[in-house]
DNA sequence: AATTTAAGTGAATAACTATTCACATAGAAA
DNA sequence: TTTCTATGTGAATAGTTATTCACTTAAATT
């Protein structure tokens, strides 16, 4: 009746906030074009002006997250500080990014993408590429200044990086938050250390 | 029209292998009560013979993976090793049954359970607990004849053990098989035992 | 001010979902 | 053989889903 007319720019990124805040309240299976044009004020058939279909939404929401997930990087890219403690923050960020907003594990993981076709397996293949890839390059400085065992693959490294953060997540997420996420990423984080420093001297 | 009849017990059997089954190859999403039906040569409504409603199907899928996932356990349990043996063995376990069956990380991390009620995230996290106290108790083991470090928590570890799994779980899948499974088991076991191996001589 | 454009509406559709129910009958028990 | 019971059937229901379409109209363009 009285809602504003606003531009596609505008409403593509209004659709995709919106989905991602109904997958993190109710989960993938709630989210519903008629869930997402209620949380936006428009009616079903306007989110049709906007984008061609749900899935074209979930490609968007993909592209939320892994903005998110750059943040963390650039957050940590620049500053002054030893390479292995760039990873140690890495570790912090994206803990307290999970912890506070479920959604990213919750729709990565879904069947909305996982199920889906092979395009979006394969763009949720590519965010996590990413990741790794900048993962596994901080693992390559810290290797050059001597932090690091070079007997490891940098791309190994990574994905125990990542296997950190995921089974964590999920665990708290099951757990209702009684897990102890903080916690956890300390204890992984002084085992991950131990395992891949370069140990006492040469 | 010219059916079979069998008891519940089997039909039971049968519905839940099914289940497994069309989660494998289609996802969660393609999991509904016809598509089960046709896949054991039955009518839908035939299947509220032998289950209450589709809930009561997943919790039998469940109970289904977990007794494979115990079946690891067993299979380690009382071979005459060391008990970080028994850890590494585990993993090889684990890590081909995910190979050999993909359905166990899409069903655990499916929203059919995840965004369900909570009875039913219940179940699920009741399963990944006792997965990790089998983990844990083997690891407080080996803490007991001197191969791991005391300073670290069985649980804490436990969840470590997890993480080398269930990421490349996801990896993998998501590459289409292109991830080298194996390969990253024995990379993230020599990150690990490096870890948590008592080193040196005190 | 007149015209064009694109955003929003409400109704309709077609496909699918889980689930129920009256009925039929195979196979076990009597 | 007759009776009983539990398994299977086919049709019906009520719900949800994504998506389309003819239409209205706000706001930008001329």
């Amino acid at each position: 009746m009285a809602t504003k007319r606003l531009g596609t720019g505008i409403r593509r990124d209004q659709i995709a906030e919106a989905a991602l805040e109904i997958v993190r309240s109710k989960g993938t299976r709630g989210l519903s074009v008629a869930a997402v044009a209620k949380k936006v004020g428009i009616v079903p058939s306007a989110v049709y002006r906007h984008f061609r279909n749900k899935d074209d939404i979930v490609t968007a929401v993909l592209q939320l997250i892994q903005s998110r997930l750059n943040a963390n990087f650039q957050a940590v890219k620049h500053q002054e500080i030893d390479a292995l403690d760039k990873l140690h923050r890495l570790l912090h960020h994206h803990i307290e990014l999970i912890a506070g907003n479920n959604a990213i594990p919750r729709i990565v993981f879904s069947e909305e993408v996982l199920g889906g076709m092979p395009e979006k397996q394969a763009e949720l293949y590519a965010i996590i590429q990413d990741v790794l890839s900048h993962v596994a390059a901080i693992v390559g400085d810290a290797q050059s200044v001597g932090a690091v065992r070079k007997d490891l693959s940098p791309e190994d490294v990574a994905v125990a990086f990542f296997g950190m953060i995921q089974p964590a997540a999920i665990i708290w997420h099951l757990s209702g938050g009684a897990f102890d996420l903080k916690h956890h990423a300390e204890s992984a984080w002084r085992l991950f250390y131990d395992a891949v420093r370069v140990r006492g001297e040469p």
